[in-house]
RNA sequence: GCGGUCUUAGCUCAGUCGGUAGAGCACCAGAUUGUGGCUCUGGGUGUCACGGGUUCAAAUCCCGUAGAUCGCCCCA
């Protein structure tokens, strides 16, 4: 049997309609705040998630599908959006210097990962982009699109963890403190994070081995570090959730992996996830514009794992039930009537009515079993005796009432 | 990339000491010469994940591979 590719996945049918859920309800939300949505090719020149994403980060370094086409070029399935968004961005001229720019998206992403739940290789994101602001405002606009999409979704019980990393002044004073620091603990680090020391020093706070994480709580916290822009900055989005009713937990060794956050960052957390507890992130990318080649320009996002989404429904049992397949099933007792059967569903479906026909040229019972399993409404019987008078069966399902109707006054 | 557990019917699973498979649900047909649900009767629909090895004999023991899952790592 050929299987499909480790850590894809096949969305059948009868879960279909949860992906229908989840992508109406963002694409409701995001227009509630007046974005508009963008779609871009799933691959693009290797370069701009290298230099977008950063080449120090695992996405890049290890987790990347990319390869030479036969032109020559290296090309990468897109590991995540921003950074392809910010090229389409730039080639297209979408953002004009100092005009709001918000812009959502939704779509398949690619990064070989070791599959696990809530974790694949081909995966979905569903994520918000609100460009050229460098206010604090537009922090909040998006952590309030955030918080209220999984809202809409009934997703309640998540944990909004934010933090800052302060403007490049901050950001990098606070290296150089951090890099102190770490540097002469080094002896006690794990190989990881002294790996880490030299490429990414930030990336240090997240370590998970036990040795380091006391080390780390006593390493200097950027809070302390912030320059009066970057606090007013962050006090000023904080105010503004306060004001919204968004619960929020400031956790100041936040960093999250890629490279190209300053200012805000934040994550969503739901703890039926397991070790994957993230089912969104974001921040602000101030610097992501110029290092891709564009104008220096101010912007903030976030993006949101669909499958995470769904686990959390299914755990929360807050997945919709799917509507009846159809209005009208037509059952014939002789496939003479196909033709009559064909001819009502017509008539039907040209009405909006969602109608099915038996194609199996099956006994009147197997066909009523099935409309009575698909849970439809009502059933058209079409058989010898009403068929005289030029008329059908109508049949209730639900009381099992019937009447005899002309066929033109269907 | 590393470690643990797992893989038998469409689904959930049982299968003893090695003797080429079974239950429930689902599905199909009939009881019902023109009508679903309830009931009864009948039907197994299978590459025992794949490939090799041991054996008279392998779902069962051994090795390898693939996939899933949990943790590490990473992230959505």
């Amino acid at each position: 049997m050929i299987q499909a590719i480790r850590g894809t996945k096949d969305i059948l049918p009868d879960t279909i309609s949860h992906w229908y859920y989840v992508e109406e309800t963002a694409r409701k939300v995001s227009e509630l705040f007046g974005y508009k949505e963008i779609r871009t090719p799933i691959f693009e020149k290797t370069e701009v998630f290298s230099r977008g994403v950063g080449e120090q980060t695992d996405i890049v370094n290890k987790e990347m599908y990319t390869f030479t086409d036969r032109g020559g070029d290296s090309i990468t399935l897109r590991p995540e959006m921003t950074a392809a968004l910010v090229r389409a961005v730039i080639q297209n001229s979408v953002v004009q210097q100092q005009v709001i720019s918000r812009l959502w998206y939704f779509g398949p992403f690619f990064r070989y990962e070791r599959p696990q739940k809530g974790r694949l290789r081909q995966f979905h994101q569903f994520g918000a982009e609100c460009i050229s602001s460098p206010y604090p405002e537009s922090d909040a606009e998006i952590i309030h699109l955030a918080a209220t999409f999984c809202k809409s979704l009934g997703i309640d019980d998540y944990q909004l963890i934010i933090n800052t990393l302060g403007n490049e002044n901050s950001r990098s004073e606070y290296r150089r403190i951090l890099v102190d620091y770490l540097s002469a603990n080094k002896s006690q680090l794990s190989a990881e994070s002294k790996n880490r020391l030299e490429a990414n020093p930030l990336r240090v706070l997240d370590s998970k081995d036990e040795q380091d994480r006391e080390i780390i709580s006593n390493a200097p916290n950027i809070l302390d570090c912030l320059d009066e822009e970057s606090h007013q900055h962050f006090q000023q989005v904080l105010g503004i959730l306060d004001y919204l009713n968004i619960p929020y937990k400031i956790n100041s060794r936040l960093v999250r992996g890629l490279d190209y956050y300053s200012h805000t960052v934040f994550e969503l957390q739901h703890n039926s996830l397991g070790a994957q507890d993230s089912f969104g992130g974001g921040g602000r990318y101030n610097s992501l514009f110029s290092q891709l080649g564009g104008k220096d320009t101010p912007a903030v996002g976030f993006a949101m794992g669909v499958e995470r989404l769904l686990l959390i429904l299914e755990s929360i049992n807050k997945i919709p039930v799917p509507s009846i397949l159809a209005d009208y099933y037509i059952v014939f007792a002789n496939s003479d009537y196909s033709n009559i059967a064909f001819k009502i569903a017509e008539k039907l479906r040209m009405r909006g009515k969602k109608t099915i026909c038996d194609v199996q040229r099956r006994s009147m019972k197997a066909q009523m079993r099935e409309a009575g399993k698909l849970n439809i409404p009502f059933v058209i019987i079409i058989a010898e005796e009403e068929l005289k008078q030029n008329s059908v069966v109508l049949k209730n399902m639900s009381d099992g009432s019937q009447q005899i109707i002309e066929i033109d006054e269907l």
